[in-house]
DNA sequence: CGCTACTTTGATATTTTTCAATCTTGGTGG
DNA sequence: CCACCAAGATTGAAAAATATCAAAGTAGCG
């Protein structure tokens, strides 16, 4: 349930990894053709138009997905009324994560998207017969903690623009969010979205923006894109902690 | 790498049995008498004092653990001198994440610890040959990956008194951290680790806790225990997120 | 019994949240 | 094609809370 960034994928595709082999490399799932073939059989390819929700806290539990194109977002909304943004999935994103038998919180597409289905008990079955392409998936949910902890230390700060700072640097990891060319990372999710998934008010990002544009560090374009101006002190910012 | 709790596997399985052992209760592994001749083959026991390093940041990466008896703590230590707690890991939890083949933050005993250490080589063999036994293996990441969504709430919270409180909570739900009878939960963690954990500077901790005993939720015995007085308005504290 | 590490408590400074008002922008329909 | 509307975003001022700096208090261990 993250961000992932790099490669990755969770279906279909090629090399190396990390945790569980001491070799390492990218992050990228190796499947062969056998096992894609494997999975297109039970996959079902959907589309979605933007705000639609794909399942909702608490509903059962019957599909995970996998994001092929599009930005999609999972969140909480916690009895205070205050919501959480777990997490933006990106294309080879994994989600679905359940207890119990039904999803822990809500997804919903933030651009038109473009996801595979699951049914969990096809895929479960389909895993537990096939260890390598189960050790992908494991690979894949292990990444995903990776970020989970990254996210911590993310929270941990203080510091409302360190936190965007960071929030900016991660997603300029992602390959679909970031333009070498233009040095612009986009910036879909609205301003309350990077709120709640930074933990901070939406005002408060939004000074922070301003901050950052003001020490000449980044400048934004409309509200859903940033050129990144100086990137050495937008990462060192970043890793001030 | 965080603390289990709950019953709820990501996935499926249903039935009781613990991690490498027999008797067990919810949220846990189910392994065969076989597999765990198995996993017995390739793990070595360890017991270790307290402030044992077990491994360290950026060190090669070679084993996974479990924790059997004890308390273990990973952290990372940031460039500006803070540190972050990640994880606080009780009886069953598993640690030792890696990416690119070293250990993304230091695991440090805070008890005297007894553990399985599992060479990464041979584990992954073995997880790959028995797609049932890495399926629980899987499942004992998806629920750290559970936790870690359950601390970026936490941490999403701005009140340092509610955050000790949903500490306070966690800490409950370890079955060897609370005792039912005397209603105490025992944190064996300083404040400085608290704090490092729940992001707070370790005088919030320690004025939050003040706070709570204030009005009469809990009451603290010592350095490294507390009595739970008032477990509804404890719980409606935590919740309130 | 005394040291050392860990905690607590106090006062101030910094930062963010809140509350409120205004401004933008994207979409819609006349 | 343009004007209008509503959701989203920005900015300001005051309030609340935590961080920080400093000092004193405790507890555990040798």
């Amino acid at each position: 349930m993250t961000r992932s960034r790099r490669p990755a994928p969770a279906v279909g595709s090629e090399k190396a990894q990390p945790f569980l082999t001491p070799t390492a490399a990218s992050d990228t799932v190796v499947l062969t053709e056998r096992q894609r073939i494997e999975l297109s059989k039970i996959a079902l390819r959907l589309r979605l138009p933007a705000r639609k929700f794909i399942y909702r806290e608490d509903g059962p539990a019957q599909s995970i997905y996998s994001v092929i194109d599009g930005l999609v977002k999972t969140y909480r909304d916690l009895p205070s009324g205050r919501r959480v943004v777990g997490s933006f999935l990106f294309p080879r994103d994994l989600f679905g994560l359940a207890q119990n038998g039904h999803y822990v919180n809500t997804a919903q597409a933030i651009s038109p998207v473009t996801l595979y289905r699951f049914p969990l008990t096809d895929l479960v079955a389909l895993l537990k017969r096939d260890g390598e392409m189960q050790f992908q998936f494991m690979l894949k949910v292990t990444h995903e903690l990776r970020d989970a902890q990254r996210r911590a230390i993310l929270l941990g700060r203080r510091d409302a623009p360190g936190r965007l700072a960071m929030f900016v640097m991660l997603m300029m990891e992602e390959p679909s969010g970031f333009d070498r060319e233009s040095s612009t990372v986009s910036l879909p999710m609205t301003r309350s979205d990077i709120a709640a998934f930074l933990g901070l008010s939406l005002e408060s990002v939004s000074r922070a923006a301003a901050e950052l544009q003001r020490r000449g560090l980044i400048e934004f374009q409309g509200r859903r894109a940033a050129r990144i101006l100086d990137q050495v002190r937008l990462g060192k910012l970043a890793a001030a902690v």
